[in-house]
DNA sequence: TTTAATGGTTTAAAATAACGAACGGAGATG
DNA sequence: CATCTCCGTTCGTTATTTTAAACCATTAAA
C-alpha cells in the first residue's frame, strides 16, 4: 500500500526542483546546457543570446536552478562556466515520487 | 543519444503538469485525494477542511489541477467526487522526459 | 414553492515572481 | 594606474498567481 507521509514528503522534498523545470524560460536555458556536447560549461553572455533574455533576467533563472541543484558552475577568473550536475540527486527524488504516485494510485484501486 | 528538439517538445508538453505539481498547496490536495482509499471520489467540501483553503481557492487549484491532466472528477446532484486520474498519460510523459534527460546528460561527451 | 446545500465563477485585492536599468566588484588588459 | 570585460546584485516596476467576498446556477429537501 502507499505510504502517504513518504510521499507527501517526497513532494516536500521535490517542489522546488518541480517549479523550477516547469518555468519555460528555465527549459529554454537547461537545453542550452545540454546543448553543450563538449561539456566545458556554458558562460552568461552565452545563454543571453541562446535564450533571449537580459542578463538579471538570466542570472536570476541561475540562482533558481543553482537551488534547485540543477545545475552548477565553476569560474575561471571573471567567467563563469555553467553546466548541468551530473549527480543526478534532484531527478532521482522525482523519479522515486513518480513511481511512487503511480504505485498509490494503481494500488488502492482494487474495484475499478 | 540525445535528441534535444525532442526534450524541448517533452519539456513543453510536461510543462504545466511540472506546474500545477510543484505547488504546495496543490501537493497537498492530491495528498488528500489519494488518501482516499475508497476511491469514491473527495467531494470539494471535504478538500476545504483537509487542506485549510477557501472554496475559491480549492476550486482555483482543482482547475488547475484538472487542465494538467491529473485529476478529474464526476457529479451527483450538486455533489463532485474528485479523483486521481488512472490512466497517467502526463506522468508517463514525465517519467519519459526524465530518463531522456538522465541520458543526454550521462552521454553528452559520447559520439553516437 | 420555498428553503437549504453544493460548488463554480467573477471581481478585486494581496502576494509572489519576473524583469530591466543602474550599479558594483573582481579579474584581465594595456 | 586606467580601462575594459564579465557577471552578480539591488531596486523599482510590471506581470502573474493566489486569494476572499460576493454572486449565480443547479439540485435536494421541506
Amino acid at each position: 500500500m502507499a505510504d502517504l507521509s513518504k510521499i507527501k514528503a517526497e513532494f516536500a522534498a521535490s517542489s522546488n526542483f518541480l517549479v523550477a523545470l516547469g518555468d519555460e524560460k528555465r527549459q529554454a536555458i537547461l537545453v542550452a546546457l545540454m546543448a553543450d556536447r563538449a561539456c566545458q560549461g556554458v558562460r552568461v553572455s552565452e545563454l543571453t543570446e541562446a535564450t533571449q533574455l537580459s542578463r538579471p533576467a538570466i542570472s536570476h533563472h541561475l540562482k533558481i536552478l543553482r537551488d534547485a541543484k540543477l545545475i552548477d558552475y565553476r569560474s575561471e577568473g571573471t567567467k563563469n562556466f555553467y553546466y548541468i550536475v551530473h549527480e543526478t540527486t534532484e531527478i532521482n527524488q522525482l523519479q522515486q515520487l513518480l513511481g511512487d504516485v503511480v504505485q498509490a494510485m494503481t494500488t488502492e484501486n482494487q474495484n475499478d
